[in-house]
DNA sequence: TGGCGTAGTGCAACATGTTATACTGAAGGG
DNA sequence: CCCTTCAGTATAACATGTTGCACTACGCCA
């Protein structure tokens, strides 16, 4: 077979093969060699344009959590603090509409040795969140005296944690994004102006609730 | 060669031949034919007695854990919620030894896809907390109002999260466990009797300090 | 128009986890 | 004392991620 030569055309075929096969048979079931046989292509070609299988892997997922950051990025409620909450909100739905295609992806990357996977995830989360903490200190919703980065640092690792738990079958992403929502209110309330610590404390009443139901 | 028939003494064999090799090289160069080779057994053998190469590192880590798992279960603070903070300390100590070690073992066993390993971490490192928490309701340190395996749960993921995040390599060992003792703090404020209140309250003081040094 | 460089091909190969197969020798029961 | 059983051996093999190598055809540039 002649090289195709459709430029950034054979980036797409391999993606769209990798969501295909991941969709209809699972992520266990994604091999290179198959990857490549459904995308048209020579084995060696996701390793050109993607270095590795995890690299495939890390073009899908940004692809498919697109529609995730746009939700995130539109800032909505009249209260920044309530931002925060709506970004898990969001997460619940997204991954919620797909959660093991979302799980089989995210729990790959995640484990993997890829050098940028970890960083990216870990880096990518943590930055939204503080972003959003110093955009709440700025509007006076959070004290002068706490240090954004610390504080945004914490809720950040706290969600990538639980999101992790969700990616290794622990919990359901809906439990997971419950388990964040009720730490992050709880490290919240301590830090919040007075005006709006009401609206935070609405989100710490489940705290029992929650882990009733999804640990296992 | 002839088999051994040394029962019991193959398993050792195999085991200390693992330890040796990850203590030397680091646990990317466990290769079972490696593991094999210096403990003196045919490449099937480990898979006869432990299952599979994940069987073996939880074997080892469980093995190396051990004082880890002694110094646990031994209460001895005043307070009860002393002993979960005490925990934290413990995990510094031993951990922070063989740091290297300990994350190597710990990541390989956490990102495996075993049945058991991932359950059992999740299972066990919870469960130890809910019984501290449970046990401090008990001695009148936490209010009857809060349900101890919720609030343990929390605690508990918390905990393994910040491991998770440890084993990944975005924290220190140091880092994971004084993100753990804010945390974990925060969360009890809420839920200890007020004559206790001040005991958990010194572990708060130092959520900011921590984050600046220990977040890459 | 003709040659060149590059992207992609086809194929073989390697490392590693894991499994199958046939064998062997020791342990232990009759 | 012999025979069965079975744990462990030796060896080959498979699946899969990954890489190396020689080749080829397309598009571009002179």
């Amino acid at each position: 077979m002649p090289p195709r030569h459709e430029h950034q055309d054979i980036e797409q075929r391999i993606v769209r093969a990798a969501d295909e096969i991941i969709r209809a048979d699972g992520v266990k079931k994604l091999t290179m060699r198959r990857l490549a046989e459904e995308a048209g292509v020579a084995l060696k070609t996701p390793y050109n344009v993607f270095g590795s299988k995890t690299g495939v892997l890390i073009a899908l997922l940004n692809g498919a959590i697109a529609p995730l950051m746009e939700d995130i990025d539109r800032k909505g409620g009249h209260l920044v603090v309530d931002d925060l909450f709506a970004m898990l909100e969001s997460t619940k739905q997204i991954f919620g509409a797909d959660e093991d295609f979302f799980r089989g992806v995210f729990w790959e990357v995640m484990t993997s040795d890829h050098p940028e996977a970890r960083a990216v995830a870990h880096g990518r989360i943590t930055q939204v969140v503080i972003d959003r903490v110093a955009a709440a200190q700025a509007a006076d919703e959070i004290v002068p005296e706490v240090a954004a980065a610390a504080l945004g640092g914490q809720l950040g690792l706290n969600l990538l944690a639980n999101m992790g738990s969700w990616a290794g079958g622990h919990l359901t992403i809906d439990g997971a994004m419950d388990h964040t929502k009720a730490v992050w209110a709880s490290l919240l309330v301590g830090a919040v102006t007075p005006d709006v610590s009401g609206a935070v404390s609405n989100h710490l009443g489940t705290i029992q609730g929650v882990l009733g139901t999804s640990v296992e």
